[in-house]
RNA sequence: GGUCUCGUAGCUCAACUGGAUAGAGCAGCUGCCUUCUAAGCAGCAGGUUUCAGGUUCGAGUCCUGACGGGAUCACCA
């Protein structure tokens, strides 16, 4: 039981004995005093003033004066309004720094909630290298998961790799046409970068044929025919190219040919299939290892795009789902408050709502997960609405626990970022950028000169790692973010850096002082308000980790840590350590052990490395 | 236009299920390194929480309506 229980439990006791009044007391509202007023837990009275027909002073004198004679965790009480405010005795908190120092690694952590959650993300497509956008949804992905796995789920990170389709067709188009023969070994480039090079050469190839086409009689029929009033022909032509792509253009007929050869099956275009797609994986293996994250199992649109159609015409047979005149299956969610929603096409082929439901199912088949969570960007709202609510229709075993954690897009300073305007911003771009900036700033302040080169490397990485996470995830997820490459880099104030900074003086401290850990603090009473300040914010922890995982809300967790490390830095200005009385030091040694390790745990959380030195 | 979502300091972000005088960081200005790592600390300045109503003991938070940004409304993914 954590003090705030004890508080609450206490409340509602003396609330039922004296007044005869009921409340559970997890409904007594306790929060950590406010900076300003005498005390370290304040009990909110309003709620029971009415209820009881007394006033806040009388309630607050006759609850203060119960706990004070109940329990030796009180010493004091002062009334301000409606604000009961408790202050904690020494020995309490002396009691509290032991359970703590004891748990440690296990504080807030619940070892089996007997959940298998499978947590999707990053799922990029295979033809081109993965971009700043990709990064929010990796660490999101990725925190999500260490943060379920913290509350005891079984966890399972996953991908849904849309290795197929015309976008795909394009880089090999264009590889084949003009790469002779080239591989990116010999290229000296990444797999990705390699084949997201040739799917911008398709888009080069594509302009020049469309440049030339538009001269042509029947480019000239086209805009006389499609123009709109008084539209200029360079207007129109930049908005007909998608049309163009699929009526006239050759390279795009030739292009959908490969496609079609490819769901055909036909060797030779399956084969260069798998040697692209295979560069592409080894290129994002790398980014993935740059970023420190890692997936359990993979799943490919190649192999679960035709999933999923069985279930629709099961289900149809059962009247969840219903037919067009026109052969086109649909379910009708307008119950729901949402839209029909189209299932397969009067052809019989699948769209992406066909795919998500058979991948689903297959999901469950390989693993029986209870609860999945999809990290996919905002823009897909809807479909996720829709898929969840046809997966609770047709009563999935899964169905109930479903979440998509939507996340807001990232812009640039100058705006949006743009694919065909060049300012998409490379993810190994960053990340070489931000391990570098780090180098340079830790080469500026000169306290690594006496480490050995590889490590040395290893904690510039952890530091640039630690600013560009950082930055990236203290936004909460919903929310749209601006994305400064200036500010991702920044070693000061709300950063990463600043947080390991934290943990790397305790390190250095404790370093310092092993044996000390185990010397007795039992006489120790004057306890300084910083110190307080650090035990209430180490008790939070657990709820902290509660909500950010209820919430699927890494930010929390984020910004946990930086007011804990931020009350550790005004602790270490104020309060003496290695010079003070053995009782103190005793107290103290054991306070900022406890604060590295929820340091650390909850910037591991976050995929983010403590250096030991910086 | 319908639906969803966001709007807090010059900039980037906080504020637990509604709780006290809305907090940090950056940028600007002042101080603090013979003392446990100055990637730090302390201080100054910066706000009608977009606006208007409502709900109540109490609203940045909930409701309604404006205004502004974004997303989405395909037999695309």
């Amino acid at each position: 039981m954590n003090i705030i229980q004890l508080i609450q439990n206490q409340v509602a006791d003396c609330l039922s004995k004296q007044f005869d009044h009921t409340v559970a007391a997890s409904d007594i509202l306790v929060n950590v005093t406010a900076k300003n007023f005498e005390g370290d837990y304040t009990v909110v009275l309003f709620p029971f003033v009415k209820a009881l027909r007394q006033s806040p002073q009388a309630l607050g004198d006759t609850i203060g004066k119960a706990l004070i004679d109940n329990d030796e965790t009180f010493v004091s009480y002062n009334i301000i309004k409606g604000f009961l405010n408790l202050e904690i005795s020494a020995i309490a908190w002396r009691k509290e720094l032991a359970k703590l120092f004891q748990q440690k690694e296990s504080i807030g952590r619940i070892e089996n909630a007997g959940v298998k959650t499978l947590v999707e993300f990053s799922s990029p497509n295979t033809n081109k290298p993965l971009h700043l956008g990709h990064i929010r949804n990796i660490l999101l992905g990725w925190s999500c998961s260490q943060i379920l796995k913290e509350v005891g789920h079984e966890v399972i990170n996953t991908q849904i790799v849309n290795d197929r389709g015309i976008a795909v067709c394009k880089s090999m188009m264009a590889w084949k046409k003009t790469g002779n023969g080239l591989t990116p070994k010999e290229a000296g480039k990444k797999g990705d970068h390699f084949v997201g090079d040739y799917y911008v050469a398709y888009d080069q190839l594509l302009n020049k044929e469309y440049q030339t086409w538009q001269t042509s009689t029947d480019a000239q029929e086209v805009y006389q025919v499609h123009k709109k009033e008084e539209q200029s022909k360079e207007d129109f032509f930049k908005t007909y190219k998608n049309r163009y792509f699929n009526s006239y253009s050759t390279l795009g007929e030739e292009t959908k040919e490969m496609l079609l050869k490819w769901e055909e099956g036909d060797q030779e275009t399956k084969e260069l299939w798998k040697t692209m797609n295979g560069w592409v994986y080894e290129g994002f293996e790398e980014t993935y290892k740059s970023l420190k994250v890692s997936f359990d199992q993979l799943y490919y649109e190649s192999d679960t795009y035709l999933l999923g159609k069985d279930i629709i015409e099961q289900q149809l047979t059962k009247g969840k789902f219903y037919k067009e005149e026109d052969g086109s299956i649909w379910v009708d969610l307008t119950e729901q408050g949402l839209d029909k929603k189209i299932l397969l096409r009067s052809d019989g082929t699948s769209v992406y709502m066909t795919q998500d439901i058979g991948t689903a199912k297959q999901r469950y088949d390989d693993h029986g997960m209870n609860s999945m969570v999809y990290v996919v960007g905002n823009e897909q709202d809807y479909h996720f609405k829709a898929l969840f609510e046809t997966l609770k229709l047709i009563e999935e075993p899964y169905s109930d626990a479903l979440f998509h954690l939507s996340y807001g897009m990232v812009d640039l300073p100058t705006g949006k970022m743009k694919s065909r305007e060049g300012t998409v911003v490379d993810a190994d771009d960053l990340v070489a950028e931000v391990i570098a900036e780090a180098r340079t700033s830790a080469q500026e302040n000169g306290n690594l000169e006496d480490i050995e080169e590889t490590e040395r490397e290893d904690i510039y990485a952890k530091i640039g790692l630690g600013a560009l996470k950082y930055f990236i995830i203290k936004v909460h997820p919903k929310k749209r973010m601006t994305f400064d490459p200036k500010q991702s880099v920044d070693m000061q104030g709300q950063t990463g850096p600043y947080i390991q900074n934290a943990y790397v003086r305790i390190k250095s401290i404790l370093r310092k002082n092993e044996d000390a850990l185990k010397a007795n603090m039992d006489s120790y009473e004057s306890i300084e308000d910083a110190e307080k300040t650090l035990l209430i914010d180490l008790l939070q922890f657990p709820s902290v980790l509660q909500e950010a995982a209820k919430q699927y809300d890494p930010s929390a967790i984020a910004n946990y840590s930086f007011s804990l490390a931020k009350d550790f830095h005004r602790f270490y200005h104020e309060v003496r350590i290695l010079n003070a009385s053995d009782e103190a030091k005793a107290f103290r040694l054991q306070l900022i052990e406890t604060v590295a390790t929820i340091l650390e745990r909850s910037m591991r959380l976050l995929g983010i490395e403590m250096p030991s030195r910086m």
